[in-house]
DNA sequence: CATGAATGAGTCTTCATTCAT
DNA sequence: GATGAATGAAGACTCATTCAT
């Protein structure tokens, strides 16, 4: 038996949709406002502007809510890295670090509240499966950029897509938090970009 | 006004000593068990070998007692990494990035239940402040070090050490929670130390 | 002031009586499969093929649903009882028993899914009415064979009523509960006419 | 698993028997004034003078809560039925058929508000189990008594059994709720008895 | 007439916290 | 100091019923 974790029915009315979108909405503000912790279904419908009713139409509980949240969050982020990773193949391993530093960061900041309130759901424990997957996509992603690097050739390839994926994802997250984030950004894009194509550089094998 | 999240009181007899470490262990296994999410006071309590009433004796409330377990694991990887950076003082950049990688991974592998469980914790609102006093402290010690490379200068310094602070912590934390921990482990470590090794030295200015 | 309990409007057109039909089927269905408890419109308009907004057209509330379902049955079953009890007038006491029981073993068997199904719902409060007014029903019909007995005449007529109708019931329940039904029916029938016709017997006074 | 219908915790202390006894009383209270289909937990709890809380630290839940209560109901019932029939071991049938009658009349007239307000319970769902043990143990006692009659044998007595149980039923239950019981009790008594002598007469094989 | 999305009052149940013993 | 029974506010979730389309 799967998980309760799935939608209970898809939006197929126009109407639906808006719903949805605005269950989704309100979530991330109730996140931001209240935290993980004081979120209620309730709270969440009232700033959806629906009823409880209505939520748990959409959803079976309010784990699930979460889950399509981040996991609608996290995929765009993913989709991002992934198209980056293609578009950057056969490049040197420097333009690779670029590449994944930038759609990273793009990807983030494009939602900063959404990336924000959701790190504390990410935590949760039934996140754990919807995170390996997400992580798994990545690594894939970065793997097979990787192999095709015009300069540099590498060994233990998973981990070294490990290091990458969990590395990278601290800083952004301090930074999302910064009051100052503004104009940390590019500096520590930088920063980043040096550090992963330094990490590269220093790990793979010239060709 | 503080938060009402000090320890209620000190032990100072023996027996106040075990129960209070027996509470702190309770907690820990509830929390690998259960996840943050189900834990209760009761539980803990249970696991602990005391009443709930006793636990009350020593925590005014369950934040204050999930604080003080968190705060005690965070202390000691902080000191772990202040002393660290204290020996390694003067050092070449690339001895600085040994000692700071595995001063982190002893500290947090020496408990490496407590480590894997205190994550969930570390996500939740009360716990910024804790967090940042502790990011802070390392940040701090870090940024010291540094500056008395033997080889290197580094201008950026605070954007230096977030970046080294934030980094380390995700790979570490993967690997805690990795199946085949062990196997990894020294590989990692590797990695990480090239990682931070090559990024200082690509950041740094040579004297 | 009436009760909300009387079905909102007669189904004159054809299609109307196959709704009607296909929502007291539905209503059986679930009560078999989901027992009185868990009974709700919505289930039960699904298995009916419609939507609740018709299930509420024909039916005003949940309970005159219920009480339509049990009314359409009970009723057959004191139709079949007051028949019986019509053709046995005159007939002596045995006979009168043998008709009596046949007679409702037939009605309750000749839908026996649905006679099951509807026990729960015979229990809940607001069926009282509708089921004092069958006993009455079964009762008055009995009361006017048993006076017309060619061999037997009875004091406390009211109270032999009572006592027949009331104690005929839990063994047809019980049969119609048993896994073996179908051995036990032409035993336990034998039984019961025995039991009526001595009972009768017993109570009346030779003529 | 066993299913969650089990006692929470047994009342070792005094003050734990006569929160639990309250809780009793109160829901026998609430099925009488409200009927089982608008008895809540809080309304048994306000009745029975405690909080929710204390009531669930008893019963995990509304369910095993009516469990209980007509647990105990029914254990009594069968108690008073097994100890007449163990009374009346080796009597004549007659003996035996009075017997039976007026333990069973004893046992539901002594608590007769109890008696009543658990009628509905029995219909629901999850009492099957229960209500199929207690059939079984009076079945048993009733067989093993009719198998010493000193003036009959019977054959099919399981079939017999079965039908003794099942027919008192509905008659006392009849009386239980009628508003004139106390009037009707002697002469409904003597019927009981009369039909229960003479059905027992009349299947029974003289020896 | 039929549909089914939306509603929200009403339930069950949990759990942090207190306090009499 | 320790205990654990009692508390009750709070939150997740259901479902009878309505009404715009």
């Amino acid at each position: 038996m799967k998980s309760q974790t799935a939608p209970r029915k898809k939006p197929v009315q126009d109407r639906s949709v808006a719903t949805v979108e605005a269950i989704f909405d309100g979530t991330i503000q109730v996140l931001l406002a209240s935290g993980l912790e004081k979120l209620t279904t309730t709270k969440v419908a009232e700033r959806a502007g629906v009823s409880v009713g209505t939520l748990y139409q959409y959803f079976p509980n309010k784990e699930s809510l979460l889950s399509a949240v981040l996991n609608r969050h996290l995929t765009r982020v993913v989709v991002a890295i992934e198209l980056a990773c293609e578009q950057a193949k056969g490049k040197t391993t420097e333009i690779m670090a670029i590449a994944l530093v930038q759609a990273l960061l793009q990807a983030k900041f494009r939602e900063p509240l959404a990336s924000r309130a959701l790190y504390a759901v990410t935590a949760d424990a039934f996140s754990k499966e919807l995170i390996a997957t997400v992580t798994q996509r990545s690594q894939q992603a970065i793997g097979d950029m990787l192999s095709t690097s015009s300069n540099h050739k590498f060994r233990d390839l998973s981990v070294t897509n490990l290091v990458l994926v969990t590395s990278l994802v601290g800083p952004v997250q301090a930074l999302l938090e910064a009051e100052d984030a503004g104009d940390l950004l590019l500096v520590v894009e930088q920063h980043l970009i040096s550090m992963t194509s330094a990490y590269l550089t220093s790990v793979g094998i010239g060709k």
